[in-house]
Order: structure tokens, then C-alpha cells, then sequence
DNA sequence: GTTCAAGGCCAT
DNA sequence: ATGGCCTTGAAC
């Protein structure tokens, strides 16, 4: 089940492969040694993040790991979530606008857009190391990496960075600026001088974008100005009209997965510890990154599952480049809020056991951990790798699949050793399934616009990554829809795929059997009783189990070629999932 | 020739 | 050590 013991040291070396400048395509081609010391390739492995006083001056690639244990331990949070320790600081101002939009004026990107570092909120100088930076963070990064200088925080390797404080805790400084994405690779170890590096297209087309993104606000606001008349946004106070001062104030909820490919040797696999086989104990979130994040405290019994705390900001909505998330309620299908003319048929015809499914479903909560990365994700990056963005987003989604697997009914009373065997099994085809439910029940759109310009193509999550398996994907959809597949068969039938007696080695076959057996009579009962027009409605719904099965184990075959070829994040539970099959 | 992101310099 | 300003030089 876990991942061999070689992928787990092999994988410091490629956790850090975009700090490596080693490479092949080193920046302009001069560097010859990395900038390094050696600790950082040879991490304590034993006492990972023991002390805050460690001295430990470039980040620990453990720390540079966080983010993956973060995404981990999310899973155990237990309604207190703490990712808002993150705080990257992040303003993103867009103040250019403003200026166009009174003069009427096309901004350039240089006079239209003022940003504020992303490290310490300065006034940005330029493209420095792979994004937007102060000219005192540029030198601050540019000093630490050539001078191989240790920093120690003398706090909680959490310092808040500002204009003001930036200079107090310079540890906690650097790992922020590697946390926003400043590029090790873009300091050269030849110090030579002048010239452009292989980040100079990149800038560019940030540049464009940016440009591109002002223009597209510059159109809306005028269109605004024509039909509200000309006054009307210039009377607003400062920052309350829609245009007048755009602010996109970011705040990272779901942490980045970059680094979600790695973890210590000895860490259990993704997926042990996402359901709890680490002696049942509740992994907390770490309250920031810097701290380990897999810390297990002896808390037995708490609560488990998730719950957004109000700190989490939803989508920004000052952001008009991306889609917005649905309004969905917390609780999205509640029997009882049932309006008139929807296809949600009344409570008093549902079984209270498919009515506890339907409710536990928190489709709000997918799509704010979906948009939410997908945020974290582009913040200030000039581009990101679409294809290893849709994998980390399939990651999370597989970690909220284990969460609310190992929180359900049935699932829940089983041993570890089953829950694994049930979900390798199931997870493709249950993320195929509940992609299927997002775009039918919740209007989730095949493409939204990145916070970085990019398009990001939804569906492809669905998919698993196969363009060509959409044709028979909408094609088990339509049947889906023909047969008015609603929320309740949804989640019955992720039960079912779930709670697959025919898996091998089950330990508590009997246990899986009776659950199956109790959902599949109860959404028996439920497509008589609410359906009784469709003829067939459970029978055909069952029918089309190995379609979705098909798709998804062709979308499996693919990411584990690409996985296999390199092209995709390892040591992701994603990876695990797909290894674990092939065993 | 111009641009602009590298590295360097030096007052603080 | 910091950070504002200067010099450099490949890409355009």
C-alpha cells in the first residue's frame, strides 16, 4: 500500500527538482552548482520540524513538504480549520483601473498596474525571481540564495511579513517568499550579470494577461458607467464601487499543493493517514505552515468531519475573471427547503437513511475547495502546468472522498485494511461519479478562467484527464439525465460503488454486503415511490455502473502513464490510488 | 537601439 | 543586513 521506500527518497530530490537549477534548462544556461547547502538535500529525516530552533538557514525540504501534510491533515480538521495561519499577505491590487477608467485611457501594463508584493505588501518593482517583487524582497532573496545564508526563527516559524516587519524574522521572510513562488533557479550561481533567463517568456505573457485582464475591466466598467449613468461610480466611497478600485484580496484556504508530492520517509502513505490508521488519532491542520503538519495529538473520539470555519473566504467576487461558484446552500439539497417545480421529491417519500445521505452531501464545501485551489494555485504565478493543476485538484477531491467515505455510515464501522481495499477499488469511479453530480445538480461549467488568465478546463476533472472519453461522458449523462438521476440516486449510488462486497480480500465482507444491501433496497424503494413513471429507473441506473466504471478506468490507465512517464505529481494519494490497483 | 531582469554597489 | 539605485547584457 505504501509507496516504496525508494519513491519516498527519490522523492526529495524531485520535490525539489524547480529549485534545482541542475537541470538541463537552467537559466540561461550558466548555472553549474546549486545554490544549496547541504542540508537541504539531506534532510534529519527523524526529528522532522522538532524544533523551531533548529538551525536550519534554507528551508528544510520538509518545510517546503508542508503544504502537502497541510492537505493532509485537512482531512481531520474538525470544524476548525486553521488553513487561515497561511497568511500569505496577499494584496493584490489592481489600482490601475481606477486611472483608466477616469481618463479613459488604455493603460500600459507598467503605468495601469500596481501590485503589492506578495511578501511583504511593498510596492512591486518588477518581475524579480519569477514574480512580482519589491525590490527589497528581490535583494533579500537574491542575498539569501547566493550567500547560502541559515536563518532561525525564534518564534513559531510563523512571523507575519510586512513592509514594517519584513526585516525581524528574515526565516520566516524566505519561506514566504518561497511560498509565493519566488524561483530559486532565477539566481544564478555565476553571478553573471545582465541578460535574460528562460523566465523572460513567461513574464511576458503575465504581462499580456494582466493587460489583457485590465481591458476586459476597463470594458465592463465603461459598459457599468453607460447603464448606470456617468456619476454614478465616481460617487461611491473609495473601494466600494465595483470598478472605482478593484481589490483582490486573497486569503489561501485550501493550502498549496505544490509541494503535495512528499512526505518524510517516515510518514505513513497519504491514504493510511486520511483515514485514520495512525492509531485513530485526530491529525490537526497545522496552524501555519511552517509547523509539522501531520501533528498527531492524542484527541480520540472528536469530531471528524469537516467544516469551513467563517474565516474562509469564499471565491473573491471582486474577481471577474473567474467563474464564481454556484450559489449553493451549505447544506445544498435539504428535503425540506424543497420549492415548488424541482426535482427533489418531498421528505416524506425519502427513507430517513437516504435522507441522512442526501443531507450530509455539502456541495458548497466541493466547490470552495475547488475554486479555492484553483486560486491558491495561480496566486501571482505567471503560468502553471494545467495538466499538473488538474491533478492536484483530482488529489484533493480523492482526500474529501476519503473523508466523507470514512465518516459514512457502514464504511465507518469497517477495519483500515478494508476501508483501503473498498476505496482503491472505488475512487476513479466515484470521482468520475460525483463529477457527474456537480455538472447535472450544481451547474458546474466545463471551463473557468484561472486568477492568472489561464483556461482551466473542468471537465477534464471529470474526465480524468481523457479528452477524448468526453463524448461518452456526456453520453452516461444524458442517459443519467433521461432517467432523472437526482441528488438522492446520486449518493446512493456512490454508496454502492463504494460498498463493493464483490471487492477481494475484504476482511468484514459481511458488513460491506449488509450496507450494500440496505442502500440498494433503499433506492429501490426510493425510484418506486418517487419515480414510478420512469419505468425501470433503478435498473437502469445500475446499467449504466460499468460505463462509469469503463471511463474511469481508462482515465486511471492514462494518469498512470503520465504518472509513470513523469508527467504527473508523485507521491500524491492520487498516485498512491493508482499504484495501489496495479499491485 | 530599447527593454528589463539579472547582479553589484554602497549609504544606512 | 537592508534596500534603493546603478550597471549589465541577452532578447527583442
Amino acid at each position: 500500500m505504501l509507496l516504496d521506500m525508494e519513491n519516498h527518497s527519490t522523492l526529495l530530490s524531485l520535490n525539489m527538482s524547480p529549485f534545482n537549477a541542475n537541470s538541463g534548462d537552467s537559466p540561461a544556461g550558466t548555472q553549474s552548482s546549486s545554490p544549496m547547502p547541504q542540508q537541504y538535500g539531506s534532510p534529519p529525516l527523524s526529528t522532522p520540524y522538532s524544533s523551531c530552533q533548529q538551525s536550519m538557514g534554507m528551508p528544510h525540504p520538509q518545510t517546503m513538504m508542508m503544504s502537502h501534510n497541510i492537505d493532509t491533515s485537512y482531512l481531520f480538521s474538525s470544524g476548525n480549520n486553521s488553513m487561515s495561519g497561511i497568511d500569505m499577505g496577499a494584496n493584490y491590487q489592481m489600482s490601475g483601473p481606477a486611472t483608466s477608467i477616469n481618463t479613459g485611457d488604455i493603460p500600459d501594463t507598467k503605468d495601469g498596474i500596481e501590485e503589492l508584493c506578495p511578501v511583504c505588501g511593498d510596492k512591486v518593482s518588477g518581475y524579480h525571481y519569477g514574480l512580482l517583487t519589491c525590490e527589497s524582497c528581490k535583494g533579500f532573496f537574491k542575498r539569501t540564495v547566493q550567500n547560502k545564508k541559515v536563518y532561525t526563527c525564534v518564534a513559531e516559524r510563523s512571523c507575519h511579513i510586512d513592509k514594517t516587519q519584513r526585516k525581524r524574522c528574515p526565516f520566516c521572510r524566505f519561506q514566504k517568499c518561497l511560498e509565493v513562488g519566488m524561483k530559486l533557479e532565477a539566481v544564478r550561481a555565476d553571478r553573471m550579470r545582465g541578460g535574460r533567463n528562460k523566465f523572460g517568456p513567461m513574464y511576458k505573457r503575465d504581462r499580456a494577461r494582466k493587460l489583457q485582464m485590465m481591458r476586459q475591466r476597463q470594458l465592463a466598467a465603461q459598459t457599468l458607467r453607460g447603464s448606470l449613468g456617468d456619476g454614478a461610480m465616481y460617487n461611491s466611497p473609495p473601494g466600494t464601487s465595483p470598478f472605482a478600485n478593484i481589490h483582490i484580496k486573497q486569503e489561501i484556504q485550501i493550502p498549496q499543493v505544490s509541494s503535495l508530492t512528499s512526505s518524510p520517509d517516515s510518514s505513513p502513505s497519504p491514504i493510511a493517514v486520511a483515514l485514520g490508521q495512525v492509531n485513530s488519532a485526530i491529525v490537526q491542520p497545522a496552524s501555519n505552515n511552517q509547523q509539522p503538519a501531520l501533528q498527531i495529538v492524542g484527541v480520540q473520539g472528536a469530531p471528524t468531519s469537516m467544516v469551513m470555519g467563517p474565516e474562509n473566504k469564499l471565491w473573491g467576487q471582486a474577481n471577474s475573471t473567474t467563474t464564481s461558484p454556484h450559489s449553493l446552500s451549505p447544506k445544498a439539497f435539504q428535503f425540506d427547503t424543497l420549492v415548488p417545480g424541482s426535482s427533489v421529491p418531498p421528505s416524506s417519500k425519502v427513507s430517513p437513511l437516504i435522507r441522512d445521505f442526501v443531507q450530509a452531501i455539502d456541495d458548497r464545501e466541493w466547490q470552495n475547495s475547488l475554486y479555492g485551489l484553483l486560486q491558491s494555485q495561480t496566486y501571482n504565478q505567471c503560468e502553471v502546468d494545467l495538466f499538473e493543476l488538474m491533478c492536484k485538484v483530482l488529489d484533493q477531491n480523492l482526500f474529501s472522498q476519503v473523508d466523507w467515505a470514512r465518516n459514512s455510515i457502514f464504511f465507518k464501522d469497517l477495519k483500515v485494511d478494508d476501508q483501503m481495499k473498498l476505496l482503491q477499488h472505488s475512487w476513479s469511479d466515484m470521482l468520475v461519479l460525483d463529477h457527474i453530480h456537480q455538472r447535472m445538480h450544481n451547474n458546474l461549467p466545463d471551463e473557468t478562467t484561472l486568477h492568472n488568465g489561464q483556461k482551466f478546463d473542468l471537465l477534464s476533472l471529470g474526465l480524468l484527464g481523457v479528452p477524448s472519453l468526453a463524448d461518452h461522458f456526456n453520453d452516461i449523462t444524458a442517459k443519467l439525465q433521461e432517467l432523472k438521476f437526482d441528488v438522492s440516486d446520486y449518493i446512493c449510488i456512490k454508496f454502492l460503488l463504494l460498498l463493493n462486497p464483490d471487492v477481494r480480500g475484504i476482511t468484514n465482507r459481511k458488513h460491506v454486503q449488509e450496507g450494500f444491501e440496505q442502500v440498494q433496497q433503499a433506492l429501490l424503494e426510493y425510484t418506486m415511490t418517487c419515480y414510478p413513471q420512469i419505468q425501470e429507473k433503478f435498473n437502469k441506473m445500475q446499467q449504466l455502473l460499468p460505463e462509469i466504471h469503463s471511463l474511469a478506468a481508462r482515465g486511471e490507465d492514462h494518469l498512470y502513464h503520465k504518472h509513470c512517464s513523469g508527467s504527473a505529481p508523485t507521491q500524491t494519494l492520487l498516485m498512491e490510488m493508482l499504484h495501489a490497483k496495479r499491485k
